[in-house]
DNA sequence: TCACCTTACACGTTTGAATTGC
DNA sequence: AGCAATTCAAACGTGTAAGGTG
């Protein structure tokens, strides 16, 4: 990798064809069988990151989760808090989210169930959300679970406030990345490592669709606690009178369950009297839940199939996923999906195939998204008073093969365009084509790609393929405070988001340097520019 | 007509400045 | 003067309901 490195400052854009060749022999095979054996296999540090609330989660995702989008901008709920273990203690790590479309459909909820409603809308800009903390120490990060409880969604393709754009009707999951960098500009050759959770899927609403997750939302969001039936709000508790529950049945899909719930006495009383506090009780009732789930869910039997094949009847789900480090999610997507093919307008059976946890699937979900490789050796700042910094790993190249191979196919992403919500340089750097539209052209729906999608599939064949998943977005926004080099700082407009106790403010980080043109200065060139 | 989106609203939670006590 | 604990109001987060839009 050193000589991949000496080329800076284009490494990646150029990269040897020899070394390529030399990579892909390497890595491109099935994984090696300390792959598969727990996180003891990544030498880059062994980096686990395990879901919080994953009973919570794994509630919601089995009722199917929705997610509320508005203009303003939504928060998650659950939102999304992980646990992070195996980061040197102090090295400096960026984590970041982001959110990758699940497939290539809109989906409408018709009848108790999601169903295919069409092909996808070109995505919106795509958007990482930073973490505030970052940069900061492994060991901060491990000190502590992290929450990811600021991040924000929203339906507004203009929106200016940095919060993570997304489409009603579709769906999509977060994946966090664990970069290691001692500020924003480093990003751009550090390693990192992705890691998804099938539990954190969702469908992006503007309003909830299923009354299952809104009774689920209310009794376990704390901002909610108005709604409960054993709340105070006489309007509310005035409004759940038979009366209007006649009147909501003129609302399709909304007596059903409502009728569903209050065959138990009254739902006009509560069906979840007694829950404050009960967090304990939460996997008894969700047993429940998975019992009735078997009538109402909408995902039916096959996503059952999927997740619980993938987590063994008293395994732990959190567990299993994680030790891959990038947690495959394919399994578990692909039933609902599946489910769903049977009236898609464009069904293929090989998606079926890939669900059945195919030997490759499962292997480009463990390996690790890597940007560059992080090079110890050189005069990037780091923690040297740490003492050495561990080399990565042989797995790490193979994250690098993924990238170069990709690239090496696809010269045309070489000239990406970093994004900018403040601009009208709109050809996005993941839109690979000229487009008369606002966003690019829709991309060309295939089952095999969608399969490859969820998979993290950056062996696309082509550009569009490849770049409909971008690993960032092109812009981050981060706290005012955020040290930042004065190379990073070259990206930035000068824009702020207050938050009304943070202060916000938008960068362009090239994170994948081979997918974006490289305006950014190498570290030898960095002037004195400074904010 | 329908599906979806937007907005105002009421209510509970969170936050941080102001106040109080030591 | 300095610090910690408490109070309180404003901002924020939430789902609901009604109306709007295409």
């Amino acid at each position: 990798m050193q000589s991949i490195r000496g080329e800076f400052p284009t490494p990646f854009c150029d990269p040897n064809p020899a070394i390529l060749q030399e990579l892909k022999s390497n890595f491109s095979g099935p994984p090696p069988a300390s792959m598969g054996t727990g996180p003891e296999a990544y030498l880059q540090g062994s980096i686990r990151m395990t879901l919080e609330d994953l009973e919570l989660w794994k509630t919601f995702h089995e009722i199917g989760t929705e997610m509320i989008i508005t203009k303003p901008g939504r928060r998650m709920f659950p939102h999304c808090k992980v646990n992070l273990s195996g980061l040197i203690q102090c090295a400096n790590y960026i984590l970041l989210v982001d959110m990758v479309p699940e497939d290539g459909f809109r989906y409408k909820w018709n009848k108790e169930k999601w169903e295919v409603a069409g092909k996808a809308e070109p995505q919106p800009p795509c958007r990482t959300y930073l973490h505030p903390d970052s940069p900061a120490l492994g060991s901060h990060w491990m000190k502590q679970s992290v929450s990811f409880l600021k991040l924000k969604l929203t339906n507004n393709t203009l929106d200016q406030h940095g919060h993570i754009i997304l489409h009603s009707m579709h769906r999509y999951h977060p994946r966090f990345h664990v970069v290691q960098a001692d500020d924003l500009f480093s990003v751009r050759w550090s390693v990192f490592q992705t890691f998804t959770f099938p539990e954190t899927s969702f469908t992006a609403v503007t309003a909830y669709q299923n009354t299952r997750i809104t009774k689920l939302k209310i009794n376990h969001n704390p901002f909610a606690k108005g709604f409960r039936d054993e709340g105070t709000n006489k309007k509310r508790r005035a409004n759940k009178n038979p009366a209007c529950i006649e009147k909501r049945a003129k609302l399709p899909g909304v007596l059903t369950e409502d009728s569903k719930d209050s065959s138990s006495p009254g739902f006009c009383q509560s069906s979840y009297d007694g829950y404050d506090g009960e967090e304990g009780r939460l996997a008894k009732r969700k047993d429940e839940d998975a019992v009735k789930e078997e009538q109402y869910s909408p995902w039916g039997a096959e996503r059952q199939q999927g997740v619980r094949t993938d987590s063994p009847a008293g395994a732990d789900t959190s567990d299993i996923y994680n030790t891959e480090q990038l947690v495959p999610a394919a399994a578990s997507y692909q039933p609902y999906r599946a489910h769903e093919y049977g009236k898609s307008p464009s069904p293929s059976s090989s998606v079926g195939s890939s669900v059945t946890g195919s030997g490759r699937s499962s292997y480009e979900s463990r390996v690790p998204d890597i940007a560059t490789v992080a090079d110890h050796n050189s005069s990037k700042p780091g923690p040297s008073h740490c003492g050495p910094q561990p080399l990565p790993g042989p797995q790490d190249y193979s994250g690098v093969l993924n990238m170069t191979m990709a690239q090496a196919g696809k010269p045309g992403v070489i000239g990406h365009h970093i994004y900018s919500p403040y601009s009208t340089e709109q050809p996005l750097g993941q839109w690979s084509g000229p487009g008369p539209a606002q966003y690019p052209p829709p991309h060309p729906l295939t089952a095999d790609y969608t399969a490859q999608a969820v998979h993290h599939g950056y062996h696309h064949g082509n550009v569009g393929e490849w770049s409909q998943y971008p690993l960032f977005s092109y812009s981050c926004w981060f706290p005012a405070q955020t040290p930042l080099t004065g190379a990073a700082l070259q990206g930035w407009n000068g824009s702020y988001h207050v938050d009304r106790r943070i202060p916000w403010r938008k960068m362009n980080v090239p994170l994948f340097p081979n997918r974006f043109p490289l305006t950014f200065s190498t570290p030898q060139q960095q002037g004195g520019k400074q904010e």
